[in-house]
DNA sequence: CCTTGACTTGGAGTCGACTCCAAGTTATAG
DNA sequence: CTATAACTTGGAGTCGACTCCAAGTCAAGG
């Protein structure tokens, strides 16, 4: 068995899609533990590095500030996370944070189709191009193109009798 | 057939979530349009409007930056998509990202998962407090509780030979 | 009348998250 | 030996998105 492969910053971002400049920041407000150097003082990264900064980024995409990452971090880093129930908490607050996050994500995702389902009538019936676009989302089989929450962003629920009349 | 309801900036934030600086910003940076006033100046704001307040702050969930708004707000105040074809791709690129946003979020709930389920083999393994979250996320049945894809955060998947480096 | 409160304005300040820079070190190639 | 490249450091600058502020207006209450 040979030794753990080991990877520059360079290459670090470059598997991450993080900036070496971002990785060293965040080296540097320790959100990262201190990387190991190599003799010219070189930092040098692990397989594991480079999934806990994968996770960062996989974070950051959810909108977290780097601040509250800090917990996640540590359960990523040290794998026993019943040993700190009030993170584990704090971690399921979070995870019920991106729970609803999906739920506002898929409103638009909705309101999209909404828009372009609503366009097709007017104009082309027929333009069914690339159409694989649903099935990507985890093979959901795009039961309901519309729910009733997100409509209110566009007509009002109930009175207003008044189909936004192009305003502009 | 009552005059349509209208709202101060005071009610409109509290409606939206928006706090009036925000919303009064947006106006400044044209993100809004000016909105009409009072014969004393004050704004007044009707549904139509926090209808679109509310898609914004859904959008800003989503980690969409003010600018990127403006076309989606385009949309949403004027009724008919169609009638722009390159802000309608730019909408469907958007869902896109969205979409994969969405996935994202779904891996770092997997993986959420993931270690709390860790925690509870470890631990106690008869705590089922709540666990309708899952099933809030729009009837998908929680067939898997962990993709094959976000145990890589955790333990090395392969060579690593090189995943597309993030998504944007 | 004066005060309170809800608003208006323009502009300044803050904060998080980078992003860039200059100066220095070390390794390799010509 | 020099030049290039890949790194190091501390610190400064930028940018987006607010957030706060001071000064002013207006409407109603005591």
């Amino acid at each position: 068995m040979m030794a753990e492969q080991t990877f520059t910053i360079k290459q670090t971002a470059e598997q991450t899609g993080i900036s070496e400049d971002t990785i060293r920041y965040y080296e540097k407000i320790a959100l990262l533990p201190r990387a190991d150097r190599k003799d010219n003082g070189h930092r040098i990264y692990r397989q594991k590095d480079i999934n806990t900064i994968r996770l960062m980024s996989c974070l950051k995409k959810t909108g977290m500030p780097l601040e509250e990452m800090r917990p996640f971090l540590a359960v990523s880093a040290d794998a026993d996370p019943g040993e700190y129930p009030e993170l584990v908490e704090h971690i399921r607050r979070h995870r019920e944070n991106i729970v609803s996050q999906i739920a506002s994500l898929q409103q638009v995702v909705d309101f999209i189709d909404m828009k372009l389902e609503e366009g097709r009538y007017r104009r082309d019936c027929s333009d069914e191009s690339q159409d694989g676009v649903s099935e990507k989302l985890r093979g959901k089989p795009k039961s309901k193109p519309v729910s009733p929450v997100e409509m209110s962003y566009f007509s009002v629920s109930a009175k207003t009798g008044k189909p936004p009349a192009s305003v502009k």
